[in-house]
DNA sequence: AGCCAGGAAGAAT
DNA sequence: ATTCTTCATGGC
């Protein structure tokens, strides 16, 4: 166990950060956020003036939580959008957090069609299940550990029809190299990641930015698409997509992000 | 009770 | 190339 301190600055808050649908591993305890990202666990403890970072792997966490870019600056980018400006001042503290690229493919793919709460249940009976004991937790499963579970598994976890994505595609992802598809541009990347069984667009586009941190992309959802159907009545969610990161180009992911948590805490 | 959820695949048109 | 249907499950 080590621990590092960040100071608190408009630029990060945790709960937003948390709580705008990027992750799902994490849960709040009465004095601390638990979160489990791969075969690693964090506890973070809000202080007077700073984020307090209990965990097992500071490097880790550190490139996780995205502290070395500069938020301030990509919210100077696009803050004369006045669309967007006020989702920036009520989502100010988000980071884009750097989450395992396997680990984004399943749980996006249990994502679909389904509702947040439920996502979590699914992926932590996934992990308790399926994932190495670390001890006081269990780590993500491993591709093997996916490829190796059968689809009756699955289903046994409540996944549903996704049952089925997720067996072929953990069995397709045994014979891929990530590190190597990390090496494409976003376009060729999108397409090998809508190759995998279950993942159509919108999904790719999620992976795409929450798994490989690229930020010209723009996953739009059910909330995207309310936001924009007065803008572009009647317009398909992939098409919409591309609009979008026309226009936000490599802030687009944040932009989107922004918009999706705004949209759905305040309901406007 | 019924609608909906960070959609996608397969079929029909 | 577009639009329609179906797909499990459970949160609210």
């Amino acid at each position: 166990m080590t621990e590092f301190e960040i100071p608190k600055t408009p630029y990060f808050d945790l709960t937003a950060t948390l709580e705008c649908g990027q992750v799902f591993r994490f849960t709040r305890d009465e004095d601390c956020c638990v979160i489990k990202a791969g075969r690693h666990i964090a506890r973070v403890y809000e202080l007077e003036d700073s984020y307090r970072v209990v965990c097992d792997d500071k490097d880790f966490f550190w490139r996780y939580f995205d502290f070395d870019t500069d938020y301030a600056l990509v919210q100077s980018k696009v803050s004369d959008e006045a669309q967007v400006a006020e989702a920036i001042e009520f989502g100010k503290g988000i980071h884009i957090l750097r989450q395992d690229p396997a680990e984004t493919i399943f749980s996006f793919l249990i994502s679909q069609n389904n509702n947040i709460p439920r996502i979590k249940s699914i992926i932590e009976r996934l992990s308790d299940g399926l994932g190495e004991d670390m001890g006081d937790y269990r780590a993500f499963p491993t591709v093997e550990a996916m490829a190796g579970a059968g689809k009756a598994y699955f289903l046994s976890i409540g996944a549903g029809y996704r049952a089925d994505y997720l067996d072929k595609t953990a069995n397709a992802l045994l014979e891929a190299d990530l590190d190597e598809w990390a090496a494409l541009d976003t376009d060729s990347l999108r397409a090998r990641l809508m190759s995998l069984h279950g993942v159509g667009r919108k999904v790719a586009d999620c992976i795409l930015l929450f798994g490989f941190s690229r930020f010209d992309v723009f996953p739009v959802d059910t909330w995207i698409k309310k936001v924009f159907e007065s803008a572009y009545p009647g317009m398909p969610a992939d098409k919409m997509s591309v609009l979008l990161v026309e226009k936000y180009g490599k802030y687009a992911g944040f932009v989107q992000q922004w918009l999706f948590y705004y949209k759905r805490e305040k309901k406007v």
